[in-house]
DNA sequence: CGTATATTCAACCAATCGGTTGACGATTGC
DNA sequence: GCAATCGTCAACCGATTGGTTGAATATACG
C-alpha cells in the first residue's frame, strides 16, 4: 500500500531514527538503552520509537517493566523493492559485519554520538 | 552523507512526489505536463519538483520557456544501498516494463489520480 | 510497604510541510 | 507590440513534526 511507503520513508527521513535502526542491527535493546547515547530526552526517543513501530520498521515487546526493541527488516524490504523499480541497483553482497559497516558509514553523525566520545553538555 | 539521506527519504515520503517519479520513469516531462493529472495547483507541483530537485532525485533543465524534468536514479541508489545494510534484499530481476509496473503497483493512489477517475474534493 | 526504575502521557512550543491564491518575470507566437 | 503560455515567488493557512517539561503508570527491589 502507498500509505505504508509514506510512513516507512517518513520514518527513515530522520537521522536519529536511522541511528536507532543501526544500533538495533547489533542487538535488541531496551528503550532506556536506546536513548542513552543521544542528547535528547527519553520521551523524545520514546516518540521516535513510536514512529518506527508504526512504520513497522521495529517491533516492541514488553517484558516486565522493560520494553525490548527489535529490528523488523521486512518493512524496509518493501520500500527497497519499490526503489528497485527505478534502476537495477546491484545488491552489493555483504556479510554481517560489512552490512553493519555499510549502514554506519553512510550515516556519519550518529556514529560519533553512539560512540559517546565527547558529547557536550 | 547523512543529510543526503534525510532529503532523499523525506522526498520519497510523499505520495504525490512518488507518483511524479514514476511518471518520469516513462519519459522526461515539462512542469505543466507533470502537473496535469493532479488536482492540486501548478504552484504546488512546482514546489514538489523543487523538493525532488533538492534531493537530486530529478534534474530540471530549462529550454526556452519550458522546464524539462528528468529522473536521476543515482540519489535513490545511495538510499537503496543504505537500506541493503539491513538485510539481503533479493534484487528481483525485472525488465524495463516490469520495473515500471512494480513501481506503479506499489503506489496505488497516484495511479488512480493519474487515471483521473474520481478524486473527491 | 515504600522507593527506585522504566516508560509513556499530556500540554506546550517553534519550525516545517503541503496546500492555496494572486502577482510577477520570461518566452513564444499571432 | 500584445496576448497567451510557462513557471516561480510571496504571503498566508492549518496540520504535522521534533523537541521540551512535569506528572502519571507499572513493575521490580530491598
Amino acid at each position: 500500500m502507498a500509505q505504508d511507503l509514506d510512513t516507512v520513508f517518513a520514518a527513515l527521513a530522520d537521522p536519529t531514527r536511522r541511528a536507532i535502526l543501526s544500533m538495533l542491527l547489533e542487538d535488541d535493546m531496551a528503550v532506556t538503552d536506546v536513548a542513552d547515547p543521544f542528547e535528547m530526552s527519553l520521551a523524545a526517543i520514546s516518540k521516535h520509537l513510536g514512529v518506527l513501530t508504526k512504520a513497522r520498521l521495529i517491533s516492541q515487546e514488553r517484558r516486565g517493566r522493560v520494553k525490548w526493541c527489535k529490528l523488523e527488516p521486512d518493512a524496509m524490504k518493501s520500500a527497497s523493492v519499490w526503489m528497485q523499480g527505478f534502476g537495477q541497483f546491484e545488491p552489493v553482497h555483504l556479510d554481517a559485519f560489512e552490512r553493519f559497516l555499510a549502514v554506519e558509514l553512510q550515516d556519519e553523525d550518529p556514529v560519533t554520538q553512539i560512540d559517546g566520545s565527547d558529547v557536550s553538555g
